[in-house]
RNA sequence: CGGGGAGUGGCGCAGCCUGGUUAGCGCGCCUGCCUUGGGAGCAGGAGGUCGUCGGUUCAAAUCCGAUCUCCCCGACCA
């Protein structure tokens, strides 16, 4: 039986990538289409996947000393004027509230698109000596930017995300966190998405408006074109002086506070879902994924008597050693087409226990990422599942770092350049020059945008801007992007 | 926001050009039997105001207008 024929209601990847993706992510159940334009649902299969990422990276910004709070959904227009280069980036995606059942407001209330002017004025009220800080907040919440253009977690009117908000003494602290914080998403990614990245600081023209400089971390999805995971920025002062954040400092001088932002949002799970899917469906990465064990009772003869109790016991025990684990007893649906129901919803180790099996005291493992086939004994089973789902969580790694090595060329000329985003898509390590002009034509005539400015230039081989032929100050990752 | 394509039971589509019985087909769903180690088979059954609103007409899924939504390709963004 073909892989086509398995999957029939998914376009093959291979043949059409965008409408695999949307086929998938309906077909698998995690997102659905609401009637309101760019506006999903995230159904529970989904959510599930949400529910681990916060849980993984939540940890991680609570080690890192940071608290959670929650700030208004709302935000009065007057806030987001406060920062002319913040409304001018906003203004085109902000929805705004006019009216409060019957009555027109006074004031026009925006729906969040991002927190920094809600933050920045409370913020004002709470920090009045060095003693206060640094503050570390975060929160966990959903905002809206009117988008034109529209993708099921790629880019949807409303999502949720976490944001970062932080302020500081010096700017030297600030870039710290700003820098702290892009290792965070780094580590959190490859750790537990899977998912390597490239990472570096974006152009004046890509960075967040009213930062002073914004940090990226970078992907590769299999069609070749680069998907921002998430950014870390240096405010600067811009917030602190028009929201007056002021602090008498250890000289007892007042000064405005130093501030960043961060955030990640619900587009990792598009990231997955591009990063490792293939023409069978999905495939999560065990620390993430919804189900990590799915349990196929072969169902002959007289399996509900002779198979299905020690299915179950099996589905106990692993469930008490935490694993994330489903058993899916329906005597309505053959083994076969739940093989290829759970390969097609991605779940990363699947067990097959029929007469056979019990009767050797052992199950059937097949892993979702190489499709390899094993029979593992019963007992010691717990450590055994373990050790598969990490050896599938490092291949899932490993096979997306190769593709993303093999996929990161160097070129000689602007007419390579051109060609090997046409014809290879993927990201291109070159010099440039620095000038706004150069980025601005690359895209104009390629596409392609400068994904990071890689922090680390010591390796900076002297040659020229592969757009203009002018001495080169830095080196660039550019891409095709999402 | 520009260019292109599309909305017909849950999903995928046909019918529309050339208006005219009761709107079809495949998959899925329900019931029963029989099956089940890689998407089984048979029988019976349910489910549609043809995206929405308006117009033309004796008559509209079909023609006209508006509107909403989705997809693809570009300009803007997590």
């Amino acid at each position: 039986m073909n892989e086509e024929r398995l999957v029939t209601q998914i376009t093959p990847k291979s043949e059409d990538f965008s409408r695999w993706y949307v086929d998938l992510i309906r077909r698998a159940e995690l997102a659905d289409y609401a009637p309101m334009k760019g506006m999903m649902v995230i159904r529970p299969y989904g959510y599930a996947i949400w529910e681990n990422i916060q849980r993984l990276l939540d940890r991680r910004i609570k080690a890192s000393g940071h608290v959670n709070a929650y700030f208004p959904v709302f935000i009065p227009e007057s806030f987001l004027r406060k920062e002319m280069e913040h409304l001018k980036g906003f203004a085109p995606e902000v929805a705004w509230v006019t009216h409060g059942g019957e009555d027109e407001l006074e004031e026009r209330l925006a729906v969040r698109p991002t927190s920094e002017a809600i933050i920045g004025h409370m913020y004002s009220r709470w920090i009045q000596s060095w003693r206060d800080l640094p503050v570390l907040i975060n929160q966990w919440a959903n905002v809206v930017r009117w988008e034109k253009v529209t993708r099921p977690f790629l880019r949807t009117t409303e999502f949720l995300w976490q944001e970062g908000h932080t302020a500081h003494e010096t700017f030297e602290e600030a870039q710290e966190e700003t820098l702290r914080v892009l290792e965070m998403y780094r580590e959190f990614v490859e750790t537990e998405l899977a998912i390597p990245v490239i990472y570096g600081r974006k152009t004046d023209r890509e960075k967040f408006a009213g930062a002073e400089a914004t940090y990226a971390i970078e992907a590769l999805m299999s069609d070749g074109k680069a998907l921002q995971m998430g950014t870390s920025h240096n405010l600067g002062q811009h917030f602190a002086r028009v929201f007056d954040i002021k602090f008498e400092d250890r000289n007892q001088k007042l000064q405005y506070v130093w501030q960043t932002s961060w955030g990640v949002s619900t587009r990792m799970i598009g990231a997955l879902v591009m990063s490792h899917g293939d023409d069978s469906g999905l495939v999560f990465p065990p620390q993430v994924a919804p189900i990590q064990v799915i349990i196929v009772p072969i169902s002959i003869g007289n399996w509900k008597e002779s198979v299905l109790p020690v299915a179950r016991k099996l589905k106990d025990s692993l469930q008490q050693a935490g694993y994330r684990v489903h058993l899916d007893d329906r005597a309505e649906y053959t083994p076969g087409w739940k093989f290829s129901e759970w390969e097609m919803r991605g779940v990363p180790l699947r067990l097959e226990i029929g007469p056979r099996d019990v009767k050797n005291n052992q199950v059937i493992a097949v892993r979702r990422d190489n499709k390899e086939k094993i029979a593992l004994e019963m007992s010691g089973l717990e450590v055994r599942i373990g050790e598969m789902l990490t050896a599938i969580q490092k291949a899932l790694f490993d096979r997306a770092l190769a593709f993303q090595k093999e996929n990161t060329r160097e070129v000689e000329s602007y007419e390579e350049f051109k060609r090997t985003i046409e014809e290879k898509r993927g990201f291109i390590r070159a010099r440039w020059c620095g000038r706004e002009e150069c980025e601005a034509k690359v895209k104009e005539e390629t596409m392609a945008t400068i994904r990071v400015i890689p922090l680390n230039q010591d390796n900076l081989p002297s040659g020229r801007c592969v757009c203009c032929g002018q001495e080169a100050t830095t080196l660039a990752y550019f891409a095709r992007a999402y």
